[in-house]
RNA sequence: CGGGGUGUAGCAUAGUGGUAGUGUACUCGGUUUGGGACCGAGCGGUCCGGGUUCGAUUCCCGGCUCCCCGACCA
């Protein structure tokens, strides 16, 4: 992408009224655009970010037999009726409208209720389970107060996976197999070391559910944590956890500020009771199917990456999920035969396959070097004058400073896996 | 939903009951070219509705907006 024909611009201040890190940094770097409060566009940076996470997610996903589909946005009353959840007084995040030919419906907040409804299609016997599925999808939630910027929005992107099992051992082995998959997707996006299984509030049909904390100061959870054991409590649950059993003692355990990026959930048999969810055993008897649920915040994500990895000059992108590996910075762009020759690099890293984010706009180093640090693509790549008469490039890495002189060649090599 | 604040140009800000100022961004000209450089010339603005007043961006009332604290977060 040259950015010189990249429509966003980079923003010297931020916009006064976002306070939250996350968002003042992504709207100046021009990956965001607030729309209204907790709503948010995204930008062909920002898309490029999201989609960078959604591909982890989904590979890791299909790797323990999630299937990938898409629900609808608009959701029936009578389905939430049945789990008496249409109420809001029951659930106080619902949008919802009338259709004109009579009628309500709901905007989703969540899509339980509608694919486990869905499943009475396709499970009749034990032959059909056990299966999960998932889905990328915005969700609407009307919260009182959106904050901290993209970390709780109105309207945001969820990934949510719904497993439809057997027998509770079943259940359970999907359960354990999603936590892997979880564990593996944060450690992909860059936050695993910082990330914990936590135990929490299990809401309407289990005690515990587990959620997944991120260490970050601008969450809005406070979790117990001991890092060498790996046991991390939400306050929430603190007081009847049973620490013995866990083997530690409150002394042990440090109270972080952590934001929940996951969040998995065993419903039991429950939830395919009231949806109407059931099989054939293979004693002929119907019983329920025994679901679970498991989602992880996509856009949220994105946001506490920034919050964590930021420094005073701007975004730090781990590599995984960067919307660019490298950005070619050119100088001294009124030179024809520095123009012709940096213009050769960026066409011989994309035949490479190197993502490449070009800066060939006409203007000065000092204001290229701050748009590229604000921007926080990982390596950063000057072609100048000075690279020209010493034959390398400037190589510099943005997550340390570090940097390094490298010829075309040795530059090829480094950026191609 | 309770409390507190806010609203002036794309963005950030100043000020005033009587012609609304500055920075940045943008346009044009010139100088410059390894950390948001400089000089000159331009374009562009008072959240909405009502009231008080000769006159309201300013004062009053109502609404909306956004931010913060709390509550909520299945």
């Amino acid at each position: 992408m040259r950015q010189s024909r990249l429509f966003t611009k980079t923003l010297k201040e931020a916009p006064s009224d976002e306070q939250a890190k996350n968002a003042q940094l992504l709207i100046r770097a021009g990956y965001i655009h607030k729309e209204m409060a907790g709503v948010y566009q995204l930008l062909p940076l920002g898309l490029k970010v999201v989609e960078k996470i959604k591909q982890i997610v989904r590979e890791e996903m299909n790797n323990v037999s999630g299937q990938e589909m898409l629900a609808t946005t608009l959701q029936r009353k009578d389905l939430w009726e049945r789990t008496s959840r249409w109420s809001d007084e029951v659930v106080d995040v619902w949008f919802k409208s009338e259709l004109k030919a009579g009628g309500e419906v709901g905007f989703g907040w969540s899509h339980e209720e509608p694919l486990a409804n869905m499943m009475i299609n396709h499970i009749s016997s034990y032959k059909d389970l056990p299966t999960m599925i998932y889905q990328f999808q915005n969700k609407l939630r009307n919260e009182l107060r959106a904050k901290s910027g993209i970390m709780r929005g109105r309207e945001f992107l969820m990934k949510d996976m719904y497993s439809f099992a057997e027998t509770e051992e079943q259940h359970e082995e999907m359960y354990e197999a999603s936590k892997v998959a979880y564990t593996n997707v944060f450690n992909r996006l860059g936050i695993g070391g910082d990330t914990f299984v936590t135990f929490a509030a299990g809401g309407a049909f289990t005690e515990f559910s587990h959620e997944f904390q991120t260490v970050c100061e601008a969450g809005e959870d406070i979790t117990y944590i001991n890092r060498e054991k790996g046991i991390a409590i939400n306050e929430e649950v603190l007081a009847k956890t049973d620490l013995s059993e866990l083997g530690v003692t409150q002394e042990e355990l440090v109270e972080t500020k952590t934001a929940e990026v996951g969040n998995i959930f065993n419903f039991g048999r429950q939830k395919g009771e009231e949806v109407g969810l059931f099989f054939k055993n293979d004693a002929g008897e119907k019983v329920p199917v025994w679901m679970g649920s498991y989602g992880i915040g996509i856009t949220r994500v994105m946001g506490v990456v920034v919050e964590k990895f930021a420094d005073d000059k701007g975004i730090v992108w781990p590599e995984s999920i960067a919307p660019f590996k490298v950005h070619l910075v050119a100088l001294n762009t009124d030179d024809d035969e520095i123009r012709d020759w940096s213009d050769g690099v960026y066409t011989a890293l994309q035949k490479l396959g190197v993502e490449v984010l070009y800066d060939d706009r006409e203007a000065r180093p000092g204001e290229k070097f701050a748009d590229s640090d604000l921007i926080g693509i990982p390596y950063r790549v000057v072609v100048s004058k000075k690279s020209k008469e010493a034959g390398t490039f400037e190589v510099v890495t943005r997550a340390n400073g570090e940097v390094r002189n490298l010829t075309e060649e040795e530059l090829y090599e480094d950026f191609v896996e």
